[in-house]
Formats: structure tokens, C-alpha cells, sequence
DNA sequence: AAGGCCTGCAACCGCGTCACT
DNA sequence: TAGTGACGCGGTTGCAGGCCT
């Protein structure tokens, strides 16, 4: 009954995966490129399954990772496309190059969600848990609350001390500049190839 | 100093969608 | 046009390290 298993799992490891799996995992993809991850473990030499290869290149191995704590600036953006986008973290991990949607769900998920609870605002529909206030609050005024939830959150007030506002301290772009925000259902614009990149 | 608890991250699982035959 | 298989995505879990009592 139902869909046959994505690979042998018999034949698979699982878990952490070792310095000479991700050696070999990045040396077959800088000589073939991406693609047809059901055929790659095994022209690899890896006994993973497909989709586990995949997961470790997009979200770990790919040159073209920024790696390191979320600014302020990419707090932003994270909250607005969410607002927009809800959980559809690919398409938000396609505004924020360098980032991959695991890592911005991680962080949604350990982070923000957090400080907008804690503000008094739903995660969810980004209205304030009031049901009351929320069925009157305009959308200028949840705006005005998404800012407070950041300035409430610096290190000072919020006692935890995030690491990524410490970052920011002097990154202040209210334009976010740079960042496409465009929130049009067109495909994320892609660096380059992260495989073309690697070649590089 | 030790034990327990909390937090954050990496990885797995299952489902939906799309492309190909 | 329907069926099948592969890929991609989002939700969830497990583990390791740090912090607190």
C-alpha cells in the first residue's frame, strides 16, 4: 500500500553525516552538477538516500551559503515576506540569498516567532492575539508593532542577548536595500549556479 | 561540581506537485 | 488522458551544547 520508499533503506545510513561523506558528496556534484538526486548516492559512492544528499548539499554544503547569524536587516525581511508569504519557506529563503529555507524556518520557528509572542503578536496571522484589537488594527499599526517587537528585542530590554542584533548594531536600512521584496509569485532570483559557482 | 533543563540546529519523514511516458 | 516516478517543500524529531539550580 501506498508510495514504495524513496530508497533501500536497509542499504542507508542515517544521521549526522561524516567530513568523508560531504567530501564525496561535493566532489560528485562539482564534476556532474546537480540533478536526479535518486541516481546521485549511488554514482557517488554514498550510501545515503537521494533526498538526504539533497538536503545535506542545499542546506550545508552549497558555496554559496552565507553562514552565521541573521541581521536585523534579514529579521526584517523574514517577518514582512512572512506576512505576506505565511510558511512558505522557500520562496522566503529565495528573497534572502545565502539563506536556505531550513535555516530560515529553524530560525522562525526558534527566534521570531518567540519575539512576536512575546509582543503580543500571533506568529501566525501577525495580528495581535487580542481578538478584539485584531479585528480593528489596521495594518499600519501591526507595522508600528513588528517595529517595536525589534526595538524591544535588543539586547538590553530582552536580556537574552541574540547574537544577530548584536550583529546589527550598526546596520540600519529601514529601505532594506538590496533585498528584492517584490512579493509577486515570479521565480527567486538565483545567484548563479551554485554548481557554475563551485567551478569558479 | 553535578544534574537537570532549555535552546538551537541538523536531519528525517510524509505529502503535494510536476514532468514524463 | 491517466498512471508512475522523482523532486521539492513544510512539519517534526533527535541530539548536542550551553545555562541554570
Amino acid at each position: 500500500m501506498g508510495r514504495s520508499p524513496c530508497c533501500e533503506k536497509a542499504h542507508t545510513n542515517k544521521g549526522a553525516w561524516t567530513k568523508e561523506e560531504d567530501q564525496r558528496l561535493v566532489a560528485y556534484i562539482k564534476a556532474h552538477g546537480e540533478g536526479c538526486w535518486r541516481s546521485l548516492p549511488k554514482a557517488a559512492g554514498l550510501l545515503r538516500c537521494g533526498k538526504s544528499c539533497r538536503l545535506r548539499w542545499i542546506n550545508y554544503l552549497r558555496p554559496d551559503i552565507k553562514r552565521g547569524n541573521f541581521t536585523k536587516e534579514e529579521d526584517d525581511i523574514i517577518i514582512r515576506l512572512h506576512q505576506s508569504l505565511g510558511n512558505k519557506w522557500s520562496l522566503i529563503a529565495g528573497r534572502l540569498p545565502g539563506r536556505t529555507d531550513n535555516e530560515i524556518k529553524n530560525y522562525w520557528n526558534t527566534h521570531i516567532k518567540r519575539k512576536l509572542v512575546a509582543r503580543g503578536i500571533d506568529p501566525q496571522t501577525h495580528h495581535p492575539l487580542s481578538a478584539a484589537a485584531a479585528a480593528t488594527a489596521p495594518s499600519s499599526r501591526l507595522q508600528d508593532q513588528l517595529a517595536a517587537a525589534h526595538s524591544s528585542c535588543s539586547p538590553e530590554t530582552s536580556g537574552t542577548g541574540h547574537s544577530s542584533d548584536d550583529d546589527s548594531a550598526s546596520v540600519q536600512h529601514p529601505h532594506l536595500g538590496g533585498i528584492d521584496l517584490n512579493l509577486s509569485l515570479s521565480p527567486p532570483s538565483q545567484p548563479s549556479s551554485p554548481v557554475a559557482a563551485v567551478a569558479n
